[in-house]
RNA sequence: GUGAGAGUAGCUCAGUUGGUUAGAGCACCGGAUUGUGGAUCCGGGGGUCGCGGGUUCGAAUCCCGUCUUUCACCCCA
């Protein structure tokens, strides 16, 4: 009987799986380099974790399960949740600041399609307990370091800032009261996502007020930050906001990353999660989803029981990044193919030379393999070729009878005898994974 | 939850007035080649044409149902 794979579940084949630890080797690499240390939870949870900041929609995207003493448990659809219960758990003894990132596999119930699978993984990295802006474009910083790093330029992707707070206190100024917030900050994300006549429109749904409606859709155009400063009072709420992006731009501008950033008005993101500065990575082209997305929220950790301390941190998936990175063919150079330092042919009867050779080959640390086949040296060859050998230890009887082994440098074709110990003396046995 | 498309070999796909034993390229395995690889040539394995029902002398092909899948909407922590 064939079972099929699980909706929205990949396998990885050897090359996809070259494609995935490419992706997250690359994210931990730059994590580290950043200054952030790993942490881990356990894949499954207490449901009702999800269930304190989140609605019912998001609870029934949860693969939930009762174990067998009966607790209702479900897989983890982020790891926030995970990383607030751990923090508040020590948080008296943690070192601060709290700089920490995580490559966790989630799940999500939801249907798939194009970026968006099941099962997944995600690259978090998180700052608690400095409320700082600076610290908000340290996370910035090391999310552009990563996109730098495997390609990607200003013209591939941008970093569309905002703020929650300066948006917020826009909005109060202009007279919206605060029960209409939620709803209107729904509407204003689609700006970008819809065409500009229906965003109009959907906004003028929501603020039936045309002064207030024309003052909104004034600051939603404005996407430069010195016209955004004529527009506000010095020494007002929203000043201060202001303030914030301004200085987060210009630390990201100083840190040589300023290509990649730009304001924009048009970032809410979901929930009420966010409280301060938020950001995504969109695409240039914007045919794809974010690829990825975060901000500051000051509320988490207290939700979760613990103190009132003001956090940030940004969470970016594989599936779109790896969409992205193949669109622009910057896989195939950088993936590494399957490669192995020797391959040990044999021909004729050579007793057990050979696996005395490659179990030496491997004890040192260098890859080896040796075929499982009885056939010519020309099989063998081809199999070496296959597995992309850089080099080809040749043993028959002459070479036997001499203690000596032919060493073919696959790239070159060239070969050379050399006397067996006098090779194995002359290998760097200082390899990494040596015994 | 709503809507649209697609299911033929491991992959990408051909395959119509409905008619022998369902094809190609790539991939895989083998041979040419039992002391020299990547190329080339030759050969081979691999299919319940998603599944079930119907129409018909006859269905991959027409009809109905169903399942799976892709994409979009909703949502997106």
């Amino acid at each position: 009987m064939k079972i099929p794979p699980v909706k929205g579940t990949r396998d990885f084949y050897p090359p996809d799986m070259a494609i995935r630890n490419f992706i997250v080797d690359g994210w931990k690499k730059v994590s580290l380099r950043n200054g952030f240390e790993e942490y881990d939870g356990p894949i499954f949870e207490y449901l009702k974790m999800y269930q304190i900041k989140s609605g019912d929609e998001i609870v029934e995207q949860l693969f939930s399960l009762t174990d067998r003493g009966g607790r209702d448990l479900a897989l983890r659809p982020e790891i926030t949740p995970t990383l607030a219960r751990m923090v508040n758990q020590q948080i008296n003894a943690l070192p601060k600041p709290i700089k920490w990132f995580s490559v966790p596999r989630l799940f999500r119930a939801e249907r798939p399609q194009k970026g968006r699978l099941r099962e997944f993984f995600q690259w978090n990295i998180d700052i608690i307990g400095v409320d700082q802006p600076l610290v908000d474009a340290e996370i910035i910083f090391t999310t552009v370091d990563y996109l730098r790093n495997v390609g990607l330029a200003p013209k591939d992707v941008k970093v569309k800032i905002s703020s929650r707070k300066l948006l917020a206190a826009v909005l109060k100024s202009y007279g919206v009261p605060d029960e209409k917030l939620e709803s209107l900050y729904v509407v204003l994300d689609k700006k970008g996502k819809l065409p500009a006549d229906t965003f109009e429109q959907m906004l003028a749904e929501q603020v039936p007020d045309k002064e207030t409606l024309a003052k909104i859709s004034e600051f939603m155009q404005i996407d430069s930050i010195p016209e955004l400063g004529e527009l506000i009072d010095a020494g007002s709420e929203e000043f201060a906001a202001y303030n914030e992006i301004k200085e987060v731009l210009a630390t990201l501008e100083t840190m040589g990353v300023g290509d990649f950033c730009i304001y924009d008005p048009g970032i809410v993101r979901g929930l009420a999660y966010y409280t301060g500065i938020v950001f995504e990575v969109h695409d240039a082209v914007g045919d794809l989803r974010a690829i990825c997305g975060g901000g500051r929220y000051d509320n988490l950790l207290r939700d979760f029981g613990g103190p009132a301390i003001s956090a940030t941190g940004m969470g970016m998936g594989d599936c779109v990044l790896e969409i992205l990175l193949k669109e622009k063919g910057l896989l195939d150079q950088q993936v590494p193919k399957r490669q192995i330092d020797y391959f040990v042919a044999c021909i004729g009867d050579i007793g057990n030379e050979a696996w005395r050779i490659i179990a030496k080959l491997r004890s040192m640390g260098y890859s080896a393999n040796i075929s499982y086949k009885t056939g010519g040296l020309s099989k063998q060859l081809k199999e070496a070729s296959a597995q992309n050998a850089n080099k080809c230890i040749i043993i028959g009887e002459e070479e036997l009878k001499e203690s000596k082994i032919g060493i073919k440098d696959m790239a070159t074709g060239e070969q050379e005898l050399v006397g067996r110990d006098e090779f194995f003396s002359g290998l760097d046995s200082a390899v990494v994974g040596t015994e």
